[in-house]
RNA sequence: GGAGAGGUGGCCGAGUGGUUGAAGGCGCAGCACUGGAAAUGCUGUUUAGGGGUGACUUUAACGAGGGUUCGAAUCCCUCCCUCUCCGCCA
């Protein structure tokens, strides 16, 4: 949620910094915001009058003045006026704060002054590159899909026999490589600080506004019907919101997550591509970072957390490089972002494997988390920030085309060979 | 699914119609005492919003929403959630 209070008091500055993600007509929302305070001044008038009044004839009870008497009697008729002058009040201003509410959800975070500008994905920076030396020289690399179930340890055709197309069964080394994965990551990111937690994987309606997936892109998630549940997109979701509506202390702050969960997207919208393979599926593997950390250490937080994903790619030895998104490329809810992508041989490019966003206060403020800063009074927003550390579909991915043997093998990255035991799959 | 209990401030926990935003305790902060600390004492300690340059002032909130009343944490209705026991089940 942006902030009402900024855009109040310097609306241009605001409108710049968001036209440089597209146009959006910020005059309903101000309008709206004056007209409901000025409702809120003259509705408060009123009721404080009606407390003085119920106050008073509390009091004159007490003292012994009959409840029938004149002057009391003037009172209750002048509050039962009151009342119905607050009662006509009340359902104007309910309309004019919910359709605030739903305006001001429907605008996406201000992009940071420091993010690139641009308009799609072709005017993303590339950062650097790593790992060069490791991309393979080999001519005919088959793509993942085809060793994967040459070796018989990826399955998609039984898959779509039992949900439907775009999943995928992992058999033998398939599933202990995916399960290695896992394990190899939060193991990392558990030595680097995270702590590990395995949240909900079904979230409710509130915590998919907080985050930022709702209320705009209902038809990315999957939907529990009966329930007002939803399958998490990403453990953004659930992590973020353990914090939901919490007044953190100083002492408390930073926090730093790491998450295990299956993710589950419809991918609308996304038909024809990437339609073979681990790339998009409905429900992958993810190892997700989190942190929600004090405004002013965001920026280094943020870099600090990119280079926790990306030790996972070296780690590995995965040959990758990062982008920093422009304007234009930038998630609704993120001010910063940096896509971290891996070497797909058979794609002969780089594929995102990581996508690392700096929210600011944006997910805080609509998930109502604060924290109280030591010595002061004013409680104050978070920074939330995550990245994925990483997509472990995608790793396997990348995995298998980059270790890839011309006898049509795959030898398994040194980091991984003490988890399953073995050096070739 | 059946039966019961309950949801009050950072936490515990009083409170059944009238200056109760809410006793008491814990925790926390400041001060005093001390060589320093403990113990003790005193003081302070919710959040969100409106108005005001400011001192300040005002409104709202006791799970949520509605109702009764001049006045509701307290009474009535609806819903949600949590816990315990039984049943079923991974």
């Amino acid at each position: 949620m942006i902030d009402l209070e900024q855009l109040r008091n310097n609306p241009q500055q605001f409108v710049d910094l968001l036209s440089r993600r597209g146009s959006f007509d910020m005059q309903p929302i101000l309008t709206l915001d004056r007209q409901l305070r000025e409702m809120i001044t003259q509705r408060s008038q009123l009721q404080s009058r009606s407390n003085v009044i119920s106050k008073t004839v509390g009091e004159s009870i007490k003292a012994g003045i009959p409840p029938q008497s004149p002057e009391i009697k003037a009172l209750r008729d002048e509050a039962s006026q009151i009342k119905t002058a607050i009662a006509e009040f009340e359902p104007q201003e309910k309309q004019i704060n919910a359709e605030l509410e739903q305006l001001l959800l429907t605008i996406p975070n201000l992009p940071s002054p420091s993010t690139p500008v641009g308009t799609s994905e072709d005017e993303n920076v590339e950062v650097r590159r790593w790992g060069d030396q490791y991309i393979p020289a080999g001519e005919n690399i088959l793509p993942h899909w085809e060793i994967g179930e040459q070796l018989g340890i990826l399955n998609f055709e039984r898959s779509v026999k039992i949900a439907q197309s775009r999943f995928v069964t992992l058999l033998g080394a398939g599933a202990a490589l995916e399960r290695a994965l896992i394990q190899f990551m939060l193991d990392r990111h558990i030595q680097a600080g995270y702590l590990e937690v395995m949240p909900p994987f079904l979230v409710n309606s509130e915590s998919l506004t907080a985050t930022g997936q709702l209320p705009k892109f209902s038809e990315e998630s999957f939907k529990c019907g009966a329930d007002d549940l939803w399958l998490i997109p990403t453990a953004e979701v659930p992590v973020t919101n353990l914090y939901q509506d919490q007044v953190l202390t100083a002492e408390e702050l930073p926090i730093y997550h790491c998450a295990y969960t299956p993710c589950f997207r419809r991918e609308a919208g996304s038909y024809g591509r990437d339609t073979r393979g681990l790339i998009r599926l409905h429900q992958f593997n993810k190892v997700e970072l989190v942190k929600l950390v004090q405004p002013e250490t965001s920026e280094q937080e943020h870099q600090a957390l990119v280079e926790n994903a990306a030790g996972i790619l070296e780690a590995l030895k995965l040959p990758y490089r990062i982008v920093e998104l422009c304007t234009g490329d930038l998630g609704f809810a993120a001010a910063k972002c940096y896509d971290l992508e891996v070497w797909l041989p058979s794609a002969g490019k780089y594929r995102e494997i990581s996508s690392c966003s700096n929210f600011h206060d944006f997910q805080a403020r609509r998930g109502k988390i604060r924290f109280k800063p030591s010595g002061q009074k004013q409680t104050q927003f978070v920074h939330t920030l995550n990245g994925s550390g990483l997509a472990v579909g995608r790793t396997m991915a990348a995995i298998l085309e980059n270790y890839q043997q011309p006898d049509r093998t795959v030898r398994l990255p040194e980091v991984l060979q003490p988890y399953l035991n073995r050096a070739v799959l």
